[in-house]
RNA sequence: GGCCCCAUCGUCUAGUGGCCUAGGACACUACCCUCUCAAGGUAGAGACACGGGUUCGAAUCCCGUUGGGGCUGCCA
């Protein structure tokens, strides 16, 4: 172990790598390089209820691709569960937590007769002395006087007033225990010495300090409250809305330095004109006291052009090979059943042009045939869109079934009369690669996207 | 609603009391270059939210207002 700062980024495998934890992360990452401290990933996975295991194989995948290498971890939270209990019954014991048998509904109805002044938990359990038993939340005791307060490298000290903390959870009714918990924890256990996270933690800071003195952990981490990243309407960037997948601007052809340079510059500058850094210059120069406090929102169009810098300042054989292997990357999924139907190279070409053009180009006569001519194709790809849409896994054999059910829905019993008019609407052709396939190679949202021009076109009468 | 955080061009930012007539980049406009498109070059439009203080002097410090955001879950 060096004796260097302890940096961990925690991201919880409940969704796609989102760009925002891939910020937090480089942040993270530069600070520890910089400072020769060590950086620990740890998977905050305690929900066991919305956890996903292939969310796990994305995260480390992101990380890898980002190239922001970690020193200890993965840690999984799942498998730590023995501290969270044993801290839990620390607490327990001396008093500093209870039991709570309030059901959510009761607590917000309370809230409601008092006149919702202060919505949240009210205390009601505090000091009824209920006995810890399975199914019963347990609750933190905040105190009701004095305040906690905490210097924060970006946004110096923030103080907030006791009273305004309500008694939070800190295990499930199922035993499970909840984040502030286990958060905590880990940070003290694993020896964390440098809070970076996002600026909606800042409001769980003090808890964090509370739960952190409650449980006797000595001197606190330092902590440093990122601004957030946000969308064009200058709200936080959103799973629902927005295009926050690490791993979309990878498929979109973004480069993994022209991103990392780019999330470098939300919220941080040299401090002079330049914009385009070597990762090495990123961390001999970054400075996490002088990470800015407004948030940032993230534009696409920037990220384009640093990512064009990039592209233009390559050899031309280095942008062949980088651009070789992304078209790899596209085609080779279909690349065993191509093979069975080629007969030269340039078929190849043919057979997977869909997976590229941004725009199709359909023969008319093909479409007349193929889509056009029955009135059932219409329904075919309407119902296909909305069974499309509603699949939970984007994988060929789901794409199958759901096509299935969208020719019955449409009244074409013949599984070939269904996929004629989607493999046509999707693919710009008659013939191809096996179609569920393609389409799982395609991905979910370039798919709806092309059924939906298609039934515009339908209507305009094309 | 309550608590907390924030505030320089449309966007990302430089600026840490005089160097600011506020600089750069993206996007935008015009022109040049040019077989097209990019790239490149030149020029242009474009910001210190507002009001009070402090100071010889304020984008920079303080207070207030306004505006925006975050949190307010048996999610993290």
């Amino acid at each position: 172990m060096t004796d260097g700062p302890r940096v961990r980024i925690a991201p919880s495998p409940t969704g796609f790598f989102h760009v925002g934890t891939g910020r937090t992360a480089l942040f993270n990452w530069l600070y520890a390089r910089q400072q020769g401290g060590t950086f620990v990933l740890r998977i905050e996975d305690t929900d066991t209820a919305r956890n996903r295991p292939e969310h796990v194989d994305g995260i480390l995948r992101a990380m890898q691709w980002l190239g922001l290498d970690w020193d200890e971890g993965p840690y999984f939270q799942s498998e730590r569960t023995a501290l969270y209990a044993d801290a839990i019954e620390r607490l327990l014991a001396s008093g500093a937590a209870y039991a709570c048998d309030c059901t959510p509904d009761a607590v917000s109805e309370r809230a409601r007769q008092r006149g919702d002044k202060t919505p949240g938990y009210d205390g009601f359990c505090r000091d009824r002395g209920l006995e810890p038993l399975a199914g019963r939340l347990v609750r933190f005791r905040t105190p009701d006087t004095g305040q906690s307060s905490f210097d924060d490298v970006i946004r110096g000290t923030v103080t907030v007033d006791n009273a305004k903390i309500e008694d939070f959870g800190v295990r499930k009714s199922n035993g499970d225990p909840l984040f502030l918990l286990a958060n905590v924890v880990d940070d003290a256990e694993m020896a964390i010495t440098h809070v970076i996270r996002g600026e909606d933690h800042v409001s769980n800071t003090s808890k964090y300090l509370l739960l952190w003195e409650a449980l006797g952990y000595g001197p606190r981490p330092v902590f440093a409250h990122l601004p957030l990243l946000l969308n064009e309407a200058r709200k936080k960037l959103s799973k629902r809305r927005d295009k926050v997948a690490v791993e979309d601007y990878r498929d979109e052809g973004y480069l993994p330095e022209a991103l990392r340079n780019y999330l470098a510059l939300l919220g941080w500058s040299p401090g002079d004109d330049r914009e385009i850094l070597t990762l090495d210059e990123l961390v001999a120069e970054f400075r996490l006291e002088d990470v800015k406090s407004a948030g940032a929102i993230f534009d696409e169009r920037k990220l384009q052009s640093v990512n064009s810098e990039y592209l233009r300042a390559f050899t031309v054989d280095d942008l062949v090979d980088r651009a070789q292997a992304w078209l790899l990357t596209r085609w080779q999924p279909l690349a065993a059943l191509v093979q069975e139907r080629v007969r030269t190279l340039a078929e190849v070409y043919s057979m997977t042009d869909f997976l590229y053009l941004p725009q199709l180009v359909v023969d008319a006569e093909e479409w007349a045939r193929g889509v056009r001519k029955h009135p059932a194709f219409a329904a075919v790809l309407a119902a296909a869109s909305k069974r499309y849409t509603e699949i939970d896994e984007w994988k060929a054999a789901v794409i199958h079934d759901a096509t299935v059910a969208a020719g019955e829905e449409a009244g074409v019993a013949q599984l070939g009369k269904a996929q004629a008019p989607v493999r046509l609407a999707v693919t710009g052709r008659s013939v191809g690669p096996p179609l569920w396939e393609s389409l799982e190679a395609l991905g979910r949202d370039r798919t709806l996207a092309r059924l939906a021009e298609a039934q515009r076109r339908l209507e305009s009468g094309g």
